[in-house]
RNA sequence: UGGGGCGUCGCCAAGCGGCAAGGCACUGGGUUUUGAUCCCAGCAUUCGCAGGUUCGAAUCCUGCCGCCCCAGCCA
């Protein structure tokens, strides 16, 4: 398919604002709160920004906007470089921080109190939140509202100087406790919190609120495009009421798209959080998170990612994206460039009665079925194999294409079988089968003519090698978790992971690297863990399967 | 019942007055030493609904209906 995608909202506005001469470079930016780690909905928030910037030869920033320190973290702001990173983007200069600017942004306020456009307010958060009226109904001024400059002034610096105890006075903008849109009904600027901030320390006791920091950080560093998602529309004129009021040389400007919401998947920091908190997964890199270092982990590539990002598109509705398009993604990209391998995951014996004792063949096999480049490896073939236990089946009807008694199969990239006898224990569980070759198929078809209906994979039971493979599911059963009835916590997937710590893998899986990818042929695509595998104990994690229309 | 948004195939999404792109999913068929991949074909006489304007409307107008966001000293 030629990919040659629909310009978005955003790129069209972008292209016009560069053809009007109203930007010569367009400057955008990504800017994670550092209070949990990026998830799959950050990545689409940072393809659209760096691609933005991307595509029109512009720039963008990383920048913390951490002007909450109490939910705040340096193991936060250390995840989340990491991850930009690793899916392939790089932000101009330096790392930003909205901390770095308090100083800017404290003048600022001092400014609108001068101006009369800021006062202190004594008001308590229940007494702000009466006085704040509610949706239909206009709220009314505080009774501190009128307080001279000066008043205002002191009290400003008395806050700053840690005069006040928390919650006992706050700076709010004088805008219109009678509009409609309720964040101009006086927003806070500035509140008061006795907590060392782990960019300042204790250099402040006052952070700005969201409202008071996010536009001017934009505007420090000349941000054209300002993109949010759509839940902070109703920001937008408080946005452009301080770029407005203040004595700013930058006018960016905010535009919002719709966030990704994801089926069977949760994109909620608190969520995912609580998740961690609860021991419900390993960590917030959990191969089941929807965490870009989860995916990481699981096996997902960055290419996989963006690739999802840009066929779900951007735009400013707010729907929900089959997770069977991300699948499509990852296999799309695996498929093409994982190399293929052999692992048993449930095994069974399997006895070539013919095949000489102590006998290795080394076979020859390519490592991709249709690209040469990616080379060959070496796979032996013994007498005593093991093959999956799903794979063989004393009688069955002609849909069925894998090994049964007294017919024949192939087994992958080596020879034609022919089952001949089945050996169970007393209880009738099937130990093993007992099979023999047909001469001379590796590579060829049975001379006799007779071919076998499927091919099924296989592992040298004396020449392969233990290793565990964790075999993971969707973390949740719900479509959409914790939505309507729902409990998140109790729609969680009890058959999430299995780990099966007696796979077999053939030997050339035992000199992987940490975070190499794999198809393990008929099963799926596969990652060697990034922390866990090594050479003694190789340890896989899947990641997705092999697309399955074989329905029975 | 205040304000701000959004409604095109099961899902995502083009389209912006000239007669419904594409992707995912799904369904047939072909190739195949992965029931994978690949290939080919099918899949909205209809654009939330109802009126109106027009030779002509998913696109313009009016009125309904549905869904989402906002009453944190979170972001």
């Amino acid at each position: 398919m030629e990919n040659t995608p629909a310009a978005n909202f955003l790129q069209t506005i972008v292209a016009q604002d560069l053809a009007q001469g109203r930007v010569a470079q367009v400057v955008t930016r990504f800017p994670p709160e550092p209070n949990g780690y990026l998830h799959i909905g950050h990545a689409k928030s940072i393809s659209v920004n760096f691609g933005l910037a991307e595509t029109f030869g512009g720039r963008c920033n990383l920048r913390f906007d951490d002007t909450n320190p109490e939910k705040e973290s340096q193991e936060f702001i250390e995840a989340i470089q990491q991850d930009v990173r690793w899916l392939g983007y790089t932000w101009d200069g330096e790392v930003r921080f909205a901390s770095a600017y308090f100083q800017q942004l404290y003048n600022w306020a001092v400014y609108l109190v001068e101006q009369g456009h800021a006062y202190v307010c004594d008001l308590t958060a229940e007494q702000a939140r009466e006085y704040r009226g509610t949706l239909t109904e206009p709220g009314s001024n505080s009774p501190f509202r009128d307080r001279p400059v000066q008043e205002n002034l002191d009290l400003l610096a008395g806050m700053k100087a840690g005069d006040f105890d928390e919650g006992e006075k706050v700076l709010r903008a004088k805008i219109d406790m009678a509009a409609p849109n309720m964040n101009l009904r006086d927003p806070i600027l500035y509140r008061i919190r006795k907590v060392s901030h782990h960019q300042t320390g204790n250099d402040w006791v006052i952070y700005p609120t969201y409202d008071f920091a996010h536009g001017q950080e934009d505007a420090i560093e000349a941000v054209t495009h300002s993109i949010c998602t759509l839940e902070f529309e109703d920001h937008r004129p408080l946005y452009d009421w301080f770029i407005e009021h203040l004595p700013l040389t930058s006018r960016p400007h905010q535009y919002e798209f719709g966030g990704l919401n994801l089926s069977y998947t949760i994109t909620s920091k608190r969520k995912l959080k609580q998740l961690v908190d609860e021991g419900v997964v390993s960590g917030w890199d959990d191969p089941r998170m929807p965490t870009v270092s989860g995916m990481r982990r699981r096996g997902y590539t960055p290419a996989a990612i963006r690739k999802f990002c840009d066929m779900i598109g951007t735009t400013r509705g707010e729907g929900v994206v089959d997770v069977a398009m991300l699948e499509f993604a990852i296999r799309e990209d695996l498929n093409e460039n994982a190399p293929r391998a052999m692992c048993v995951l449930d095994p069974l014996k399997l006895v070539l009665t013919d095949y000489p004792q102590g006998q290795v063949e080394e076979l020859t096999v390519p490592a991709h079925p249709s690209r040469e480049e990616l080379g060959q490896r070496i796979v032996p073939f013994t007498r005593e194999l093991y093959i999956d236990r799903d794979d063989f089946r004393e009688a069955a009807n002609k849909k069925y294409k894998r090994l049964v008694l007294g017919k024949r199969v192939r087994l992958r990239n080596g020879y034609v079988i022919e089952a001949d006898e089945v050996v169970k224990d007393d209880q009738d569980n099937i130990l093993a089968v007992h099979a023999h070759t047909i001469p001379n198929t590796v590579g060829n078809d049975p001379e006799d003519g007779i071919k076998p209906k499927g091919v099924i994979h296989w592992v040298s039971a004396t020449e392969g090698v233990q290793a565990t493979v964790r075999v993971y599911d969707r973390l949740f059963n719900q479509e959409s978790p914790g939505v309507g009835d729902g409990d998140f916590m109790k729609q969680i997937n009890p058959e999430s992971l299995h780990v099966v710590e007696q796979a077999w893998i053939e030997p050339s899986l035992a000199r992987a690297v940490p975070e190499q990818n794999f198809q393990f042929e008929r099963e799926g695509y596969f990652v060697a863990d990034r922390y866990d595998y090594n050479a003694e104990k190789p340890v896989f994690n899947k990641t997705i399967g092999l697309r399955d229309t074989w329905n029975n």
